[in-house]
RNA sequence: CGGGGUGUAGCUCAGCUUGGCUAGAGCGCGUGGUUUGGGACCACGAAGUCGCAGGUUCAAAUCCUGUCACCCCGACCA
């Protein structure tokens, strides 16, 4: 037990940390605040990637790429983002180092920059500055692109994967002619999100509105996907936002309207980042390790063959190959984003057998099978499901001639699984609360989320926050219409909004 | 930025209070052998300018001064 993970129900953050760890998805580097992902990590967030483009590509958009410069000038123009993101960014001064004597490599002096220059947090400033040169007539809008890139936000306190300095993203930047086709851009690009998170991911989310205290700077309002960890606190998944006009306005992006009318163009930015794989993790890990939905992971099935003479390790370890031969040839299928199955055979015969199965379930791979001298006497194998922790998952004797469409039948199935089991968790941790009082008590046990009245008020709001750490997650789209009083003040209310604490 | 802490082998740490042989352990790593259906074991081995600089001393990982880095706790965030 050299490798143990420690259990969630002994210290949460802990245990992520560990499944981080043990199943090579990422580590923190010698840079402050910035995280090395690992080739498991990274492969996770390449099928995020590849799910994620495609669906922009779908709903029309391009993609392209901007500088990580931004001229701090730029920044400057809009003034809520300069405000909002003021104090997390990196700025360089200097372009030149020189190597001095005694002291090494220092910064020249004589290089110092004109003009600072901010690595990017997000480019809204400098695409719109691009905008401006591309947009002259309503026939070049809209104009709807996205880009994969980087970005730095300097932050104090960082988590791997879901709070780092440097962190990978999409940020989708589109700008159309009427205010309607911006707002239904970024509802539409919700609902890709949504559709992502539940239909890959596996991860419920409600999707809505964020208050005012709680939207992106710049933006008229945020849409967010917001989805319940195992810990039950609130994880903010992905984000649209309606910008209006107000990056136009700061970088002067006009158009000449079919009416001959100069107008100022409608703008949406929206985003996902490699935050997402901390979610992923979060939502459906055990005890036992990762555990990871069969649309993203990197692996589908592994194959393990055991043996102990030299005879029974070749018998299986070529069993294993025509296995994998007959699996990797089963018709790509649109539910698998049309890639072939990924089998691996671990061939590991040196270890012994409890520990490389376990070292597979450490990694998440949704199936394992598992073949010695004693299956194979009988033509079958054993077949162990990830969902299920440990021996829970497995099922001996399986016909080796029925694996193909068990495992394609199996790997829906835990997809399946992982998301009811996930929206039964959520659902069973949503509470409707009427009183201030109520609301203090189940904040902090059991936590969760918690659907109360609120007054609409920033002044409300910031009050509930201060005195119990829980913010307003979203104003959901599916919440029920129904007249109540703000649990706080009493104030009216037409709706109930959402609270939790948050990552 | 305020408070607390830690720097010794790839990792986790012991040793420091009370200075003294060649600086230790566990894990990991390498080699050889025995093992193998839920985290195997034995033997041997490689690996450290004790964060850095200066000082005290016959003698410094240990005491003193300075310095750097990192971690933890309080105001923000995909």
């Amino acid at each position: 037990m050299a490798e143990a993970i420690t259990p969630r129900a002994k210290d949460y953050s802990q245990w992520y940390l560990d499944i981080v760890k043990h199943a090579g998805m990422a580590e923190n580097s010698d840079v402050r605040g910035c995280m090395v992902i690992k080739p498991h990590g990274y492969a996770i967030w390449e099928r995020m990637q590849r799910a994620l483009d495609r669906m922009f590509k779908d709903t029309g958009h391009v993609n392209a790429y901007f500088p990580l410069f931004i001229p701090k000038s730029f920044l400057a123009k809009e003034e809520q983002m300069a405000e909002g993101f003021a104090k997390e960014c990196a700025v360089v001064t200097h372009h030149r180092l020189k190597a001095v004597p005694g002291e090494g490599l220092i910064v020249d002096p004589d290089s110092k920059l004109e003009e600072p220059l901010i690595i990017r947090p997000t480019s809204e400033t400098i695409i719109w500055n691009t905008y401006k040169n591309w947009i002259q007539s309503y026939r070049d809008l809209p104009l709807l692109i996205n880009q994969w890139a980087n970005v730095v936000r300097w932050e104090m306190r960082t988590r791997l994967f879901l709070r780092t300095a440097e962190f990978l993203w999409q940020e989708g930047h589109t700008a159309h002619a009427t205010k309607q086709e911006a707002e239904d851009e970024a509802h539409k690009i919700l609902e890709v999100y949504r559709s992502f998170a539940e239909d890959w991911m596996a991860m419920p989310v409600l999707t809505g509105p964020k208050t005012d205290g709680q939207k992106f700077p710049g933006a008229d309002y945020t849409l967010c996907i917001e989805a319940m960890m195992q810990d039950r606190k609130a994880l903010q998944a992905g984000t649209s936002h309606f910008l209006g006009q107000n990056f136009a306005k700061a970088f002067d992006v006009k158009f000449q309207s079919q009416a001959g009318q100069l107008e100022y163009a409608w703008a949406t930015s929206w985003g996902v980042s490699t935050r997402l794989i901390g979610g992923l993790i979060m939502t459906h890990s055990d005890d036992g390790g990762l555990v990871c939905p069969p649309r993203l992971a990197p692996i589908h099935v592994v194959i393990v063959p055991l043996g102990k003479s030299d005879d029974e390790k070749a018998n299986s370890f070529k069993a294993a190959e025509q296995l994998r031969e007959t699996l990797v040839r089963i018709p790509r299928e649109e539910f698998f984003g049309y890639e072939p199955l990924v089998v691996e055979i671990d061939k590991r015969f040196g270890q012994s057998p409890g520990a490389r199965f376990i070292d597979w379930e450490i990694k998440g791979v949704p199936i394992r099978i598992e073949m010695g001298p004693r299956d194979l006497a009988q033509q079958t194998c054993v077949l162990a499901r990830r969902d299920f922790p440990g021996k829970e998952g497995k099922t001996v004797g399986v016909p080796l001639g029925e694996l193909p469409t068990k495992v394609v039948a199996l790997l829906k199935e835990i997809q399946k699984n992982l998301f009811e089991r996930a929206k039964k968790y959520r659902d069973a941790n949503s509470f409707e609360v009427n009183s201030y009082d109520e609301f203090k008590k189940k904040i902090d046990e059991p936590g969760g989320f918690l659907w109360a009245h609120w007054d609409g008020t920033r002044a409300t709001e910031d009050r509930i926050s201060n005195e119990t750490k829980a913010t307003i997650r979203c104003i959901p789209f599916q919440r029920a219409k129904e007249a109540g009083k703000c649990m706080v003040t009493g104030a009216p209310s037409e709706g109930r909004v959402v609270f939790a604490k948050a990552y």
